[in-house]
Order: structure tokens, then C-alpha cells, then sequence
DNA sequence: CGCGCGGTTGACAATGATCAAAAAAGGTGG
DNA sequence: CCACCTTTTTTGATCATTGTCAACCGCGCG
């Protein structure tokens, strides 16, 4: 895989902690406010590429913010079929179906080496209300998240493989974008079977749609790194509720 | 669209308010010790049968609990097919999205005439730091939203269409037991075209799909009025990843 | 009474899953 | 640096499932 990017985040080894203030920051809010209220340090651990952070089914005892790294969340049917729901970058948060005080509902696999801060579920609700900016933070984060489970649900919804995996690439840009990273060149952490579980479709047609989404002249893949040539025609692509690709008026050989 | 059923929010004056301890009963807390903190009522809103309560991209100013009939929750494409992400009852949320402050992600749309309470997000972050237990309602609910994504993440993720539609009836039968009511017999709110649009399907294959259920014994379906007879042996057919009921080996006729 | 909506059924074409196999990339140890 | 192995990705061929089009029925409503 290409850990070859990995490494701005080994940041003067090691500095396993991380204040109120820097994980207020870190998952969006207003920092300046918070920075004097709380001189508390979270933790922040490491997770191996291909190690689960959390396990589906495990009593929760603390949600987690991805510091670097990303992750794949996933639903693992009795049958050994695991369902990828989604995907985690910086910022994003983990484990929050636990904040329902129970168990998790999903184990998250981290796709390349990766950190998170850790908040312990015992006390962060009074930290929350000593804190206003991480409670509003964190309400955000969690409101995000219930929009990003209608989107999935949205790109699941396509019926032609191609527009689903156009929509899943359009989502995926917008999400970098909103990270600051670039809309236009997407540098896969998952592989295609990953891809596939995420989208309910074969690894093979994940490919093959790839390919399509290329001819169609969308696209320029290259491995897992893809570039999008035509970010508009992908759009369009990804709007075709039922019909495919087809109406492509231009291909250069045809 | 149907909005011929638009007549009424007559709103006949009747209890058209709640109170903050009747709010978090409604929600699943604990009601007692937060009786006597808040005497604010709550307004409560009729939405008539096809009325939507809330609608996508408008600004959000409200969260909404459901008091008493149903809804589902769409997300309307540009060109105008809807995707339904999901259904709510009776102490569901609705409009949680809207907490993230922006604007609805989701339309609302009553399957029949409703009742809601009405949140307004002004001063509800001041009245959640007054009453925990309301706070901590709100919190569990959400939570709760987050996990019931993922079951519509687990049901689309299901190949087979009839794997998927008992799929989707396991868990509605798993929601009205959560809620009290019977988990044998389903009176569906919602036309075979809703769910087909939950499920990622055609409703032709929906109506099919009960066909075979009944076929192979599971079910009894008349119209809206589901009767689930072998309770594990739908649980077991919706566990098939792959595979369709085939392995039925009981058929009276063959 | 007739109209429209919701539901069911049939026939046909097409999309995608499956099986199989090979090529490419990445990783490891000499 | 190279050989070797594993994993990942791609491609091909076949077949089943499901979408689509179309017709029909039952029912409630105007």
C-alpha cells in the first residue's frame, strides 16, 4: 500500500496527548473560547494499519476523534460478511453510536497507520457542560454524521453500478475538499473489495465501473490513485438516478 | 405530488402543548426527577396525511418528537426521484440533522395525520443544561439515529431483493417491539412504491418479494397488513448475504 | 358510475454476480 | 538488487436476478 505519504503526522515523535482546546479545534469549533477553561489532556492513541480501534458489540466506554489516519467502519454479518458503512479522516468522529451508553454498533478498522484522541465516556459529560464550545463541537460533529448516513444511503440508492461508484467519488472529493485537501486528485486509502462492501456491489464491477467512469473520460485511475479529469461530467454522471453513463455524447474513438 | 390531503393542521385546539416532563417520558428517559424543574410547554404541531412537516434545505429552526402517527424521512434528487432513507413513529426524532444549525438535510413527509412536538433549537441548548435529563434524552435518541443508520446501511447492503425486504421487516418488527407494539403483525403505513424506494428497488420486485416470503411460509401479507408467522425463519432468511431463500426445502406444492 | 391509485402478474432485456484466470503491485528475505 | 510470494486489480465468459414495459384487478373516492 502506499504508506509512502504517511509521514507528516510523525510530528516530533510522540506527543500522546492533547488538550481541550487543541481537539475543540480539531473537530471544528471555536477554539480561542475554550482554551483557558480546561487544562485537561485526552489521550491519543495509536492503531496499526489493518488493527480495529473499536469492536461491534464491545460495551463503549469512550468515542474518538481521528487525528491522522483514516479508517474504515464496518458491520460484520453473522455469516462473515463484512458490510464497509463508511469511511473516517481527521476530524471525524468514532464510536459515537456508543454515546447511547451501550455497546458499539460497528468496529472500526483502521486502513493505514493511524491516531486518535480518546475521550472517555466517564466524566465527559460534565466536561461537555464546563465546556460549552466542545459540547457545541461535538453536537455538530454528531449532527454531520447523521447527514453523512443520509449520503450513504443516497449513493446506495443509485441503481446503475457506475453512478453509484461516480456518486461515491463525488461525495469522497466533497469530504476532501472540506478537509482542505484537493477535490481533484483523491489518493485511495481502501482497496477496491473495500470499495465494493461500501457500495453492496462485486469487487469486479467496482473495477469494471472504473473503468467506464475512465472511457467516459470523467477520470484518468491509476491504482488507488484517481484523478478526476471532468468533476462536472462526474457530477452529472452521479445525478442519473436510473439510466447509465449511456448518454455520453462524446468518446473520442467512437 | 399528493398534496391534495393538505386540508387540516385543523388544529382543534385540543392539548396542544406538553410539557418538558411529558417530553422526556415521551423520548424514553427518566421522567420523574425532571418533573419539577421546567414547567415550559412544548407546542405541538398536527401535519396532515402527505403534509411534510419539514423540508430539505430549508433552515433549520426546530427539531421535532414524534407524538403519535408516522413519517418518512426523503431525500428528494434533482430530478426528482425521492430516496426514502427511513420511516419514524412514536418517540422518534425528526429534523436531528437540523442540529448541526445549517439547513434540513431531509424532507419529513407524514403517512398519515400526525402530531408532533415542536423543539424550537432557540433556547434549547440552555434548556438542555437546565434539565440533564432531558439532555441526556435527546443525547440516547440521537445515539439512537446513529445506529438506526447503520440498519439501513445493513438492509440495502443485503443482494437479494427478497433477502432485503425481510430484512427491512425484521427490523420494523424489532422497532414496533422496542415501542411496545406487536412484532407478529404489521400494519404498514407506507405503499409498496416507499419502500421500494428505501430498499433500492423496483416496486414490481417488492410486490414479488412478499410473494415469495409468503411462499415459503414466513409470511402472511394482505395489502398493508403483514403477519409475520415464522418469526426465525424470516430472521434466517434475512441473514443470507448472498444466497436467496432457495434452501426453503419445504414448499407443499413442489 | 367511472376514474384513479395502489397492488399484482407476465414477458423480455439487461445489468451485475459469479467463476476462473492472469496480470500487476507490494512486501519479504536472501 | 533480485527472486519469490501474497495481495490486489483487471479482464473474460456465462447465467441469474431484477428493472422495465404493459396489462389487469381491486378498491375508495368524487
Amino acid at each position: 500500500m502506499t504508506t509512502l505519504h504517511t509521514l507528516p503526522w510523525l510530528r516530533t515523535a510522540d506527543e500522546l496527548h492533547c488538550s481541550v482546546a487543541a481537539l475543540v479545534e480539531l473537530l471544528g469549533g471555536h477554539a480561542e473560547a475554550a482554551s483557558g477553561l480546561a487544562d485537561e489532556q485526552f489521550g491519543v492513541q495509536r492503531v496499526a494499519r489493518g488493527a480495529s480501534l473499536l469492536h461491534e458489540g464491545a460495551p463503549a466506554h469512550a468515542v474518538y476523534v481521528v487525528q491522522s489516519g483514516s479508517f474504515k467502519c464496518v458491520k460484520t454479518a453473522e455469516d462473515g460478511y463484512e458490510h464497509v458503512l463508511g469511511f473516517a479522516w481527521r476530524r471525524d468522529l468514532l464510536g459515537y453510536d456508543g454515546l447511547a451508553g451501550a455497546h458499539y454498533a460497528f468496529s472500526e478498522v483502521a486502513l493505514e497507520d493511524s491516531r486518535v484522541v480518546v475521550l472517555p465516556l466517564t466524566g465527559l459529560d460534565a466536561l461537555r457542560r464546563r465546556v460549552p464550545e466542545l459540547d457545541a463541537a461535538l453536537q455538530a460533529k454528531l449532527a454531520r454524521q447523521l447527514a453523512l448516513a443520509g449520503d450513504i444511503a443516497e449513493v446506495m440508492a443509485a441503481v446503475a453500478a457506475d453512478v453509484r461508484l461516480a456518486r461515491f467519488l463525488v461525495k469522497l472529493a466533497a469530504r476532501m475538499a472540506e478537509r482542505g485537501e484537493s477535490a481533484r486528485r483523491l489518493l485511495l486509502r481502501m482497496n477496491r473489495r473495500d470499495i465494493a462492501n461500501h457500495l453492496g456491489l462485486a469487487h469486479e464491477t467496482i473495477s469494471r465501473s472504473f473503468g467506464e467512469l475512465v472511457e467516459a473520460g470523467w477520470l484518468r485511475v491509476n491504482n488507488r490513485d484517481v484523478q478526476i479529469l471532468d468533476p462536472e461530467g462526474l457530477r452529472q454522471c452521479a445525478r442519473c438516478t436510473r439510466g447509465v453513463a449511456d448518454e455520453t455524447p462524446l468518446r473520442c474513438a467512437a
